[in-house]
DNA sequence: CTCTTTAATGGTCTTAACGACTATAAAGAG
DNA sequence: CTCTTTATAGTCGTTAAGACCATTAAAGAG
């Protein structure tokens, strides 16, 4: 901590990048740029930013959110610190030091190219890139660390609640946790554990609302107060 | 992602704190080093120190871990990202982003003063200032986020193993969870539970250990190879 | 209109896991 | 020896979870 000549080394970038995902028709999507600049132009790749000298990492985060997704209720949308890339050589031309955020987004929108992207899509995850195509930098393992965090994070959480819009069914919520988890989940059981869960949901008195065209009008809930869910809500086959 | 000129931005300094924790006597004790410098010189601060121009965090984290436990073998030593800290005023003299990590050490030798640091210690957590004297800059905030993130990663991985030595007892694994979570639990039950748990630990045939001097030999058991356990071996009271 | 389809909702049954508790075994202290 | 301490084994009742079935309320086909 001695030493604080701030040109004493060689200047560190930092920049941030953002895992956003939601939730359309039924499957996980995640949000992806094109980059219009090399390297790896015409490569999908993470959409983020530099941070700037007077912001802290998780403004630069939801501001890059902001541009991006073209959202501008941006205050409200769950973002959290995944975790900082630092290895020296993730960017070929300079140190750059990056800070990883997952972001998730109940509605979807069209996304908005950046000023720094060509264009920006959201795209089913698992089917964002071709297998000849990985993103550029380090970008494929921070997306991979991202939806596993997400995936953990519905065992013990009620962050699933911040897929959905502020009053949701049942029925949606648990195609949230299907959709991330990739697993089936039976819906009379599912929905015994997430009331007997307290905290998680809270019922909206008297609301109903047919969700895909078909069926009985499902009752609405919104999403509750607990920050940890006691007993956690557990995937089928341990971790996969 | 444009814009890679180097000098176009105000350099960001960046920096790594460790949060090191360790068991001693059956109570979960961090190390300290006390700053010999200006600013908050005298105060307790977790030790830490700049990430040099060719290394990654991690690897600035386990040299500083070398210093300052002043430990050889750091190679095994389990270090974990914990989250970074980039609130732009932070330092009062200038942009620091400082990656955090936490480590968890078997055995407990004396601590080492590193260069930078007049001392270092081992302190009882949660005895380990006094309340007219915060640790320096955002330290404490750090400090105890490590701690909620230890306790928590207890509950669903076979991180307690790695504040024990190679082998140990099932009663000293207890004095694990129990000093980090800061609560009793029966030995019966909690035997039961880690034996259930496949992949937690593998028994030592034939070995056994006097724990504290007195009672029945206890067998002897080894870390397992399981990440995650399932089901999770959860805090009594929630989430404290 | 009736029948089929779909999804929500309500319930049962069996098993696994947990907490509280009791009992036994093996060591040292006196 | 007895007493204390800790490890280990087992029991019992409650709770939670998974598999499965039944009912209900809507839309659409005919």
């Amino acid at each position: 901590m001695q030493g604080y000549d701030k040109y004493a080394y060689e200047p560190f970038a930092v920049t941030v990048d953002l895992a956003v995902f939601t939730i359309r028709e039924g499957r996980l999507h995640v949000l992806l740029v094109e980059r219009g600049e090399q390297p790896y132009a015409g490569r999908r790749a993470l959409p983020g930013g530099f941070v700037r000298p007077d912001e802290a990492a998780e403004a630069a985060a939801r501001r890059e959110l902001a541009e991006e997704t073209g959202l501008a209720d941006v205050a409200g949308l769950h973002l959290e610190q995944l975790r900082t890339y630092s290895e020296p050589d993730r960017d070929p031309r300079m140190r750059i030091v990056s800070v990883a955020f997952t972001a998730l987004v109940p509605d979807a929108p069209e996304a908005q190219a950046g000023s720094d992207a060509a264009r920006a899509d959201w795209l089913p995850y698992g089917e964002h890139r071709p297998s000849y195509a990985p993103l550029a930098f380090d970008h494929d393992r921070i997306l991979a660390d991202a939806h596993e965090r997400v995936g953990a994070k519905l065992e013990y959480t009620g962050l699933a609640t911040a897929f959905c819009p502020p009053e949701f069914t049942l029925g949606e919520l648990r195609q949230v946790y299907q959709a991330v988890w990739g697993a089936e989940l039976d819906p009379a059981n599912f929905r015994r554990k997430v009331l007997a869960t307290p905290g998680l949901v809270e019922a909206v008195p008297g609301a109903a609302r047919l969700t895909g065209g078909r069926g009985k009008p499902a009752a609405l809930y919104r999403a509750g107060d607990a920050a940890a869910l006691h007993p956690p809500l557990l995937r089928p086959e341990g971790r996969p």
